[in-house]
DNA sequence: TTGATAGTTCAATAAGCATTGAACATAAGG
DNA sequence: CCTTATGTTCAATGCTTATTGAACTATCAA
């Protein structure tokens, strides 16, 4: 449980998964969240996202954001903190997540994007 | 089976059953070769699509990207003609389509984008 | 060492998806 | 009218997916 998983080079990055795995509304708003926050720390662990679902099934979505190649995670004591691999997406597909970043954040009612327990946390 | 089906309103276009509908091979095949002949005809039919496919399978597809506001349908004789709905989508998510169809481009060998029974005809 | 915290693993469940072929509907052409 | 071509509808199939909770592992802090 401490090793750091496996991820997929830059080159092996495909289309479709990448596509697939933005198409779910809670990894949607993984992604988003974690573009948000990226001019403050550029990185996030598993429970900022405790707003977005049980814990179990957050875990099920790392996973899958991983595998596609949209996130990268670091294992630090019992935390995972991730960060989104903006540099291989563009490298890949240049400009794709941008538009997918700017389309969530024109609907971001819509969508839901803004999960309680977020960067404005309670007092 | 002769009128018009029904297709979403510009507003109604949702991003996550965009691009759930781009994430899949045959689908994304589809909007790319309707986006590779639309600088001659902006229009192809059901037929154009055979290879790809099985016709009732095609139905299938035709009709999520349809229902996800991807492409128009026309009906004409025993013929239905499909466009991409660029402009509501340009209008909706800018640039998004572009980025999906450039990436697409890129890996068209890796994807298997160019069908047989494609532009291409044999003699 | 004990307890609490962070996150994973596993099995079970229900729902949705892509694919197939057979039967059907519609329109055009001889 | 009869035939052919185009495409849809329907039901059946197997597969994948998201979601849940309970049990577990690992780390940190007292």
């Amino acid at each position: 449980m401490s090793r750091t998983p496996p991820h997929p080079t830059r080159e092996q990055i495909e289309l479709p998964l990448v596509l697939d795995c933005l198409s779910d509304p809670i990894r949607l708003a993984i992604v988003y969240q974690l573009a948000q926050q990226e001019r403050v720390s550029s990185e996030l662990c598993c429970g900022d996202f405790n707003g977005l679902s049980g814990k179990s099934n957050l875990t099920y979505h790392f996973a899958k954001l991983r595998d596609c190649g949209l996130m990268q995670t670091r294992v630090a004591g019992t935390n995972r903190f991730m960060r989104l691999r903006r540099e291989d997406l563009e490298a890949r597909f240049p400009g794709l997540l941008d538009a997918v970043l700017k389309s969530a954040a024109k609907d971001a009612d819509r969508l839901q994007l803004v999960a309680e327990g977020d960067v404005v946390e309670p007092d």
